[in-house]
DNA sequence: TCCTACATTGTAATCATTACAAGTTAGGAT
DNA sequence: ATCCTAACTTGTAATGATTACAATGTAGGA
């Protein structure tokens, strides 16, 4: 299960301990965008013996490693991401939810035409997802309910 | 000098005291997208009395109004701005500096299309901005400095 | 199997921010 | 002009995310 992680951590002369192949497997089955203690918080289900330095070691070398990706878009806290790939994110401010936005800044070029020299590219919404919008109407709305 | 922020601040039913007057001021002054221990340090000097937390407060009550808006870029610090229309930002991993881009996302009809109510748009870029990248040209081709 | 450089662990420190309680004041009412 | 009170400021203590550090453990090459 873990032999494709074990491959990449070797690939970066990184060595593949399981908490660091923990932790690449929960961003890739958990789409949610944790931070370093929701993913502390799970993990430490199966493995006890698990330290919260550990994660944020771990995510740390991952991410310089352009294993992973951080986040900042709620402020207070880094939040992580399996998927490399440049596509935006909404943040839900009802339910603090992170989604994934599929889009590509279309304005690299001309930033670059500055004299920028760009290492990431960020997008980011804040407002309400459509679900906690769908939950507001029949809140507002209840005759709609039935 | 403090005239139109006096009202602005009554227009949004808020005492105009000198505190809030001189962040308000200082963010006018300063577009460095300083974080709130940034104002507090350079307010400092002619207002010893000031709290720190009165920073805190007045820059949350100026947000809330709508009247400044707040950054979220680099981990662990909430900058602000005073420039409230909207417009991406570039953040320096040399020298940790926030300049303004002027780009406005072309895509919101595409979010809000998805069913997403957009509050809040933000774009930034993290690399190196034109002055440093000159520096450090100039630091690996000591021969052209001549 | 043996090393040892690299990793993990737990605790303590740090830094940004928030909570709170006591004192102060802006600005409308008198 | 003075009074009054809700709104504001202040200092300290608490919180929460993250980092520093020193001791212990282990992955993986020799």
């Amino acid at each position: 299960m873990y032999e494709p992680y074990i491959t990449l951590l070797k690939e970066h002369h990184l060595k593949a301990t399981p908490q660091r192949l923990q932790i690449i497997h929960y961003l890739h089955t958990h789409h949610t965008h944790p931070n370093a203690d929701d993913i502390y918080t799970a993990l430490r289900h199966t493995s006890p013996s698990l330290s919260r330095t550990t994660v944020y070691n771990a995510l740390e070398t991952l991410k310089k490693e352009n294993i992973i990706h951080s986040i900042t878009i709620s402020a207070g806290e880094t939040r992580y991401d399996a998927r490399i790939d440049t596509h935006h994110h909404f943040l839900c401010t009802t339910c603090n939810t992170i989604s994934d936005i599929e889009l590509v800044c279309p304005n690299i070029k001309r930033v670059e035409g500055g004299g920028y020299c760009i290492e990431e590219v960020h997008g980011y919404f804040k407002g309400i997802c459509p679900q906690c919008a769908q939950k507001q109407e029949r809140k507002h709305e209840p005759k709609d309910a039935a």
